[in-house]
DNA sequence: AATGAATGAGCCTTCATTCAT
DNA sequence: TATGAATGAAGGCTCATTCAT
């Protein structure tokens, strides 16, 4: 891709991590395309080009797969989001958050539903997983909990909560929106007001 | 047979409208328990006291008892909150509303849970349906409308995307103050607090 | 087979119970001509004439099919020898025993090796399962046992190491003999005077 | 590359010879610990800090592996049986020989066992192989054989028979001892006088 | 209306072996 | 000689659904 470099590389790519670049490519296709439960092991290493064996060599199995498109959607997202938050004042910082997060979404159309996925699609009785949206709001928690304490958010909240609140009510904005067709800078004019009243001092 | 007959006839009472309640019922109590996937046509006509096969005389397939379970629990909730939006000030009907949803909640509990089951898991390529969130960010719509309407919110929304905020906070919320430990109360006052916040007018 | 009978029965065989005794039997056919690992639940429904599924109708898992072929082919033999071990002097039994297993052998070529397999093949990992071949020889040591009590047998023996060594010397000189291509009356004209003479009184 | 390349080489010592060596005490460790099913070839060569595909420079297949396992097995009791059998009294030898071969188990825990896997887990349809208790007994036969002919064991038995007899007890005595706990003193003693009665000449 | 034995597509995973380097 | 990533046939098992009774 890019370079034409070693071409002649034989029908079996021979490299392990280029390999495991493809599966993890081949994955998130699959997982964003066809969901958890559609998306057989067999299916991603056939769409990275290699033999269903393959992909036990690079993963436990297929929940251990997903769960890495899961972090990597994560890490992804978060550093997109990283720089937005500091900066402004809280109705700006909400703002380029937002505005942000739909960017991403928007670049990445279906990541962030198929990475939220319900842990109980995935568990199958294995041990307790936090939830992405659960992580995020405890982000977001840290946030309010800043903005409180240098007074430019109402301290009357527990930010735990609220922390969940958010991006609560931003993943159910954005998938309805999806459907509904409502455009962007909508959403983004609506949540960032409705936050911003919300938090805003006395 | 006919008076033995008889006898086992109502031993295990064999009358179509009461075999659709019995697996009504096992349905709820298996989705809930253990979810959409882990639970098989079999299980719900066993755990009803009926036949295999008799689960078909009733459903189409497992998808249809499904989305006949949700439908039920919606029915269940909207008739518990109905009477709870009308009367007293806005923050008033939240604080009720907030509150009713959490008792039912409470005395129902997976219930939501198991209902809002994402689509993709039981859709298979089906049609789309609406998702019970999306319905009641709808019925939310409807409320804030009316709240603008008559003066005790905020005009500057988009009254659909406000209530698909509003029910996006409610579940996170609720979700997470289950594995959080959260009270009951600080969550309804938070929420009711954020939400009074973020709609009163000005 | 035999008798005409309900022919018309359609395609799928409706009789729990018959379809049980095809299994059974078509489950002892692979298993004694291909062994346990070449036997696939597959192989066994098909030979039954049944599909795969209904395998898992009768039995847990392979392993219990295996075990349960195994249980009969031991019942099925304790009841070809349970009269041999009575009447005569120690040496007509144990002549009468020698002649009534390898009857049975002969009759049912290769069962009694297959009923053998190893434990350590079927068992993966689960509970210890007490040999086939050492439970006979328990019931070996029974009888040497009492026909120490009876003054019949030299009683300077461990009955429960003799037994042991009974049937050991049993199944390797069968086992052998097939591939030797001995005389089944050698074989019990041999053992008989070698069991005898070790065990003779003083 | 060239002195560190030697440094390397030293380290991981590449000569053919020790590889064969180390694959072999690699796969007798394996064969006895976990029986041939669970005995992967990868995990040989592992076990022998060498590359999986090694194990196929030394080995055509994993058969060809255990057979060699095998074999090794039977030259090492051979030797450390092969001075038991001459001098004495039939019945010092016979003790002799059963002291050395439970003095060879006990130093070698599960050896035997795992040697004397049954052939058709192994074979997978190919050639027939003799089976190593079988040719043990054929060892046994010939000392048989012998004491008849300097008149000190009886002569009226077939000593190919009679060498699979003693040999499956053997066996099977020794198999059950391990799970009984009984003594090997016990197993000695019991045996001794069991197969110097059962041969004593008259 | 009710039954439950039967079905078989389909799933996830393993592992002996190959071969380009 | 040594490597180890790659392979894909094969295996055991599940479960939504059907249909003769």
């Amino acid at each position: 891709m890019g370079q034409v470099g070693i071409r002649i590389e034989s029908l079996r790519a021979r490299r392990k991590p280029e390999s495991l670049a493809r599966l993890k490519q081949a994955a998130r296709k699959l997982f964003v395309e066809r969901g958890y439960d559609a998306t057989r092991p067999q299916d991603i290493a056939r769409e990275a080009g290699l033999g269903h064996g393959t992909f036990y060599l690079h993963y436990a199995d297929k929940r251990a797969c997903f769960l890495s498109f899961v972090d990597d959607a994560r890490r992804e997202l978060d550093a997109h989001l990283r720089d937005c938050r500091r900066g402004g004042t809280l109705e700006e910082r909400i703002a380029a958050t937002l505005e942000a997060m739909y960017d991403y979404a928007d670049r990445h159309p279906g990541l962030l539903r198929a990475a939220l996925t319900d842990a109980r699609v995935i568990d199958a009785g294995g041990e307790e997983l936090r939830p992405l949206l659960t992580q995020w709001g405890e982000e977001w928690a840290k946030v309010i909990g800043e903005a409180v304490a240098e007074g430019s958010a109402c301290n009357g909240y527990d930010a735990g909560i609220i922390g969940q609140a958010i991006v609560g009510a931003l993943y159910q904005t954005g998938r309805e929106a999806q459907h509904a067709g409502r455009s962007r800078e909508a959403l983004v004019t609506n949540l960032t007001l409705f936050l911003s009243r919300a938090l805003r001092p006395d």
